[in-house]
DNA sequence: GTGTAAACGAGACGGTACGTCCTGTCTTGCA
DNA sequence: TGCAAGACAGGACGTACCGTCTCGTTTACAC
């Protein structure tokens, strides 16, 4: 029999998100049990294993539903080096929150990657509207593919951030959209 | 006391090395344990965790010592683009490899990054040392930031291998280099 | 947390002391591993570590709840030295008894005395209740130290067993009995 | 190969025995183990296991050459009654060291109760010896069985100590002196 | 209101793997 | 060669969690 999601306890949904996030940022993913989180939240271990398909799952609800809110610019304020600069900034502070890198790593473990994408869909989308608006108004080529354009900007930003290679200083962003940009004109 | 690696049995090591990385390809990181190659190598299980702190160490040694050697183009050989183009596929051909990419991914579970940077390095050099040549006959700009360029060909494929988000085509490959180029001409 | 009795389930419980009982016959205390009555039990090596502090609880339980039940005489047949021989006679085969004698073994090993003397009890009471009822038949002195009684017959005869000193014959129990009544009357 | 006597090292045997007898006495049978023994005798573990075939043949050899030596009365001193009295007190004090205790508890636990048998044999010729010279002197029955006569006499007095049954007071060696010289006259 | 059925907390269950410990053997210099 | 030192294969130990499975107990909808 499927759970009826109608009798589902509210309370108990929302300690376990909780409880999952509270304890993945303090032990991170490796050492984050069902038992614990189950014990946190004051629930049994078969709540979660009810509703919930895995810990990576699990995480990823938490995440949407406690987690920070993206701050996603809007799509045109300025020049475009300096409105793509504050969006990877803002994509910086976003991949660095201790709550976000943790329940990325955990879904990268996990083999989610899926979710990571979704997470970080937001940033991925408000880099490509600005590009777009850029080809509209001549700032980049005419011919511009703008996915690659986006990877091209994030790839090395997120990379930087998943393989710890070095830190992710605003010296690094600038100079990131400075030598992408030069390919785009 | 420390172990005292003078009196190492070498076919012990050897053994675990090959068990350790014979296992990871056929069952993947989470389903490997110990146990399994310890039996499988004819070892007891203490002489495993007396030389490697862990099951990443352990696939990193396993890697290093028995894994494919990385086919590094040499430094020039034609056209910058073109030598570009074939130093990124061979990038893709070795992170696509089985055992490469599952014991990659091992270590970036564990959280030893700075073991999966050991392995990518090689390639991160050939690169950086063929634009270096770029640099000196001018087929890119006398300021590049060679790092900086580095990332911005290799983040993006980095990224689409470890986050899955689109498969590693040729194509890709061309458009990366392609446009990269632009941004350092 | 202490394990709740309530919830305890009784299949579980029944397999482990006859597996428990059945390997110890088969190989002894000293090869008795708690994973084979584990896994012979078909049953979590937890569920052992859950209800049994150690090896020689668990014996004892299984011989408690599965072992023969000692014949002990009805306390008054014939005349005192032909009793008292039936009972030193049975005690000498109970003690001889195979699953006896072992978990008895087992349990001196383990320094679990106390248990020992529980297994030995019931011989003990019906001794010394024959003997009760000679001294108020005149058929011993009437100042007769029950207690250092019993230990005068069963302390040679559980000596020799205990320390193999000698084979337990029926021969040893006539003259033991024989002497003992000797020193009573 | 067998060891050759002639070049063994009286040095790593005594260090070998003296740390035997000490750790037994400290951590008891069951935690002793041939790695401490042979770290605190400064002495390599194979040279253990070259001279000797178990923990308990180590024990009894142990025991045999630096424990205290048995007090074991002269053949006759005065009454018979005093002098198997004293006898039996004896037996209860060596009984009781611990050195005694441990040693011989480990040889039971291992069923090296032939190693035991020697251990207590000394005490069980004295008191043999003393019966011969009460039976000649007449102080007890002329058809008297001397084995089974040691054995009433000890039999009770070793079963207390082994199964911890009671206290060996004083008073209970007088009264089984007592009881057990009146089944001799 | 009452009956009933699902979700709930609790936690015991059969398992798997862990990392440690000890055994008894084998190997490597040193004396 | 005997020795101290210690690595080795093997395997039991007791623990930690897994994911499943009962237990009674709420809870909430249908009657």
């Amino acid at each position: 029999m499927p759970p009826d999601a109608a009798r589902r306890s509210e309370r108990s949904r929302l300690a376990v998100l909780e409880a999952a996030l509270e304890l993945v940022v303090a032990v991170g993913y490796g050492r984050l049990t069902v038992e614990a989180v189950a014990s946190r939240a004051g629930v049994g271990k078969q709540t979660i294993y009810r509703w919930w398909e895995s810990k990576g799952a699990l995480l990823f609800d938490a995440f949407v539903e406690l987690g920070p809110v993206a701050v996603v610019g809007g799509v045109r304020r300025g020049e475009v080096v300096d409105d793509l600069t504050d969006e990877l900034l803002a994509a910086v502070a976003e991949v660095c929150e201790r709550r976000f890198d943790q329940v990325c790593r955990a879904l990268v473990h996990e083999g989610r990657t899926d979710l990571v994408m979704l997470l970080l869909a937001p940033r991925r989308v408000a880099v490509e509207e600005r590009l777009a608006v850029a080809r509209r108004l001549g700032e980049v080529r005419r011919d511009l593919d703008l996915g690659m354009a986006v990877e091209l900007l994030l790839g090395p930003l997120y990379q930087r951030w998943l393989l710890r290679t070095a830190p992710l200083t605003p010296d690094f962003v600038e100079t990131l959209v400075d030598v992408a940009l030069g390919a785009f004109r």
